[in-house]
DNA sequence: CTTATCAAATTGTTCAACAATCCTTACATT
DNA sequence: AATGTAAGGATTGTTGAACAATTTGATAAG
């Protein structure tokens, strides 16, 4: 410690000069062990075992704590300590309803970007490249990137920043499904609706994205329940 | 200092007690000062001068200004220090776009909200009394109220937070404004849309929503861009 | 079995010190 | 005079230690 810009012997952990503040490094690192399921649900981030285990200070590591608190990725309760967030059913609706909002206001917009169609055909092939070659987890990511670009047609930076925190928060639950059976039935449809927006129809699209979300969000309600009882 | 809860002599300007965490106090203070116009956009907060004023610790403090980083009412930028936020014409393009997708998606829904549409009458009654007494700073006051509760239709727990967010932010442009002409034009226009939502007439009211934020995004953007230039 | 009390563990907050970075001023060069 | 460079002073970034406040779990009393 007190050595940043290099962990243990060439760790290669941290950039040698940083350009952000340790805090953001910090919060980089539990936010992808969050997002990849390395943390679960539920789980509690004790100071004293990150301190030793990040090699920063117990107040560095708190302002990452507030970072992810804020990315509504970890809970912060008061006096009781920080943990990997649980969302509640009612949390899952309360997401799928923004998302219908932002994701249907982007296909119900008469012009579309072809850069962005562009970016929608790469992602539906990848899904289905990884999907075939059994990759799940890849798919998903697919999807993700996907259903952000369709967010990105608003145009609204802040609309994009908002549709990642969601995905971001989705993924919480993802951890709690078989990545297979959640994502599967999504492949086809995705290339279903990207043909409907590269011919204009836009009124189909609306319909098929509504159906789309109301189906993924039953899925992953009951995932959410399910996982609860215990 | 050190004896969190009473300032200085009876000061009573901190609780006795304090239930939330000082760092909140301390942003809620500092929130209260930038969307209450005693700290303008561009101002430069500097670390000693405000932990000798609040009397809370340097550390504490930058909690705090987390927190209202997050809320995008101040701007950190690392190694420089942090100030409060200065809206661009593009930040207020992008808050009127976030604004017509969530205010629009509300006014579509069929069903109301019949506490919903009492409080706005409340809101609209508060205005109007206001505007009558010249107290046009409580004008706009009633007329975020409004907008707020317009918002809160959607039932979303989350959208509501965004919404209370975008309106805050809001504040940051008002104190470049005369508050007379910036709310005076749209208080027979929030009466006119609450008769259109309680009379059921949503395509009409999505109408006269949408050249409301319209007028409104105009009006602010043309402040915003004469006050950059000095 | 319930309630009360105490002790250990963890978090909340502060402080002082030092490192890293930015900004200004002064100086040198062209 | 304009440009580039080099201290230095000021401010922020980070740390570690200390103590206060709170929760938690165990133990003892009713």
């Amino acid at each position: 410690m007190s050595e940043p810009g290099s962990s243990d012997a060439y760790g290669e952990t941290r950039p040698f000069r940083v350009r952000s503040s340790t805090a953001e490094w910090a919060a980089a690192i539990l936010r992808q062990r969050v997002t990849q399921g390395g943390l679960l649900p539920g789980s509690r981030l004790v100071e004293e075992e990150l301190t030793a285990e990040l090699e920063v200070s117990r107040n560095t590591l708190r302002e990452a704590f507030r970072l992810l608190g804020h990315e509504r990725l970890l809970e912060h309760k008061l006096n009781r300590g920080v943990y990997v967030r649980v969302l509640s059913p009612a949390d899952v609706a309360d997401i799928y309803q923004a998302r219908r909002m932002i994701e249907g206001a982007a296909v119900r917009r008469p012009d579309k970007d072809p850069i962005s169609l562009t970016a929608l055909r790469d992602a539906v092939s990848d899904a289905e490249r990884a999907a075939a070659e059994g990759r799940w987890l890849d798919v998903g990511t697919a999807d993700l990137r996907y259903h952000q670009i369709i967010a990105s047609l608003n145009g609204s930076r802040r609309l994009n920043a908002m549709m990642a925190q969601l995905l971001a928060e989705l993924r919480l639950v993802f951890h709690a499904m078989d990545p297979r059976t959640l994502h599967a039935p999504f492949l086809p449809r995705n290339r279903e609706l990207l043909a409907l927006l590269e011919s204009g129809r836009n009124p189909e699209a609306e319909v098929l994205l509504a159906t789309y979300l109301d189906e993924a969000e039953r899925l992953l309600l009951a995932a959410c329940t399910q996982a609860r009882t215990y």
